[in-house]
DNA sequence: CCGTAATCGCAACACTGTTGCATTTAAGCT
DNA sequence: AGCTTAAATGCAACAGTGTTGCGATTACGG
């Protein structure tokens, strides 16, 4: 929720401003990740105008906070689904509709940290970015095939 | 080795040109991964002079017979040393010094693809990326506590 | 050595991200 | 409510990254 995140804004002594409520809205709303540039555009639809500066920034403060996260393989950002949920948050990201989901799970971190430092690394965090097909895209196109 | 890859392009029918073999020279040698315009300094210091259009349609080139990868969360790209060995080829970046090594892990693979697939996601493949010290840094910063 | 398709260089452009500074605004205080 | 001020935004200008079209050059097979 929108809410939370305020909260969040609040807890840290930032203020909260029309321009970072309008950037959690549309976060909020969408299914897959944005660019600044998306973002600046969706709010251009609805009468709402933006410098693109000024996004650059909110994602910024957005990003530090965990509020947002940036998708490396689109360059776009999502609003964390999942609060502070500790560990690292991975994503799956449809390639058909872009739909971009997160979530958690503790023993592929553990083990990919282990398996690194079998190697002489020592991780911090990763990156972690499954592309394929939704559930939705994936039920489309079997249908097709099997009426084709 | 710069053997193998002008292997692989003869193979597929590419033309070895001499741009080619000097991109493909600089990424051999590095141990970081490169930006284009990274690439375009190394080889002016040498003498080399490529058009930054070229670099960016060999890269692409490299990147689609695999014998480069993209490293999302540096924007660079490095040479591909597992040959085509199967299963994704994942990272670990130095966020100290740079250096980028890669690894493969079926089992880590089978598990990541597995979990998305109890979320309704059907995995075509996926990125990872570790970040934290190589053995290296780690050892040195290691050193540097101890003497403080 | 020649012919030709593939590749490269150039110019121009489009998109993405950053910096410094003047102006505006949220939020605490009276 | 109005005042104060540090924080945040807008603007202008710029820097970095990536793309397109087209004419010139080059690798490579015959």
């Amino acid at each position: 929720m929108v809410q939370d995140s305020i909260r969040v804004l609040q807890a840290q002594g930032y203020k909260v401003t029309k321009p970072r409520r309008q950037v959690l809205e549309i976060l909020e709303e969408a299914e897959e990740s944005l660019s600044p540039y998306d973002i600046q555009r969706l709010l251009h639809q609805q009468g709402k105008h933006l410098n693109h500066v000024t996004i650059y920034r909110i994602l910024d403060l957005f990003c530090s906070l965990n509020l947002v996260h940036r998708i490396l393989s689109s360059g776009g950002f999502v609003k964390c689904t999942l609060g502070n949920k500790e560990g690292c948050h991975r994503f799956m990201v449809c390639h058909h509709c872009g739909t971009t989901q997160e979530f958690v799970n503790r023993q592929l971190c553990l083990q990919e940290s282990k398996s690194t430092q079998n190697l002489g690394f020592h991780t911090e965090y990763h990156f972690s970015e499954s592309s394929g097909l939704c559930s939705n895209c994936y039920r489309k196109q079997h249908q097709k095939r099997k009426n084709a």
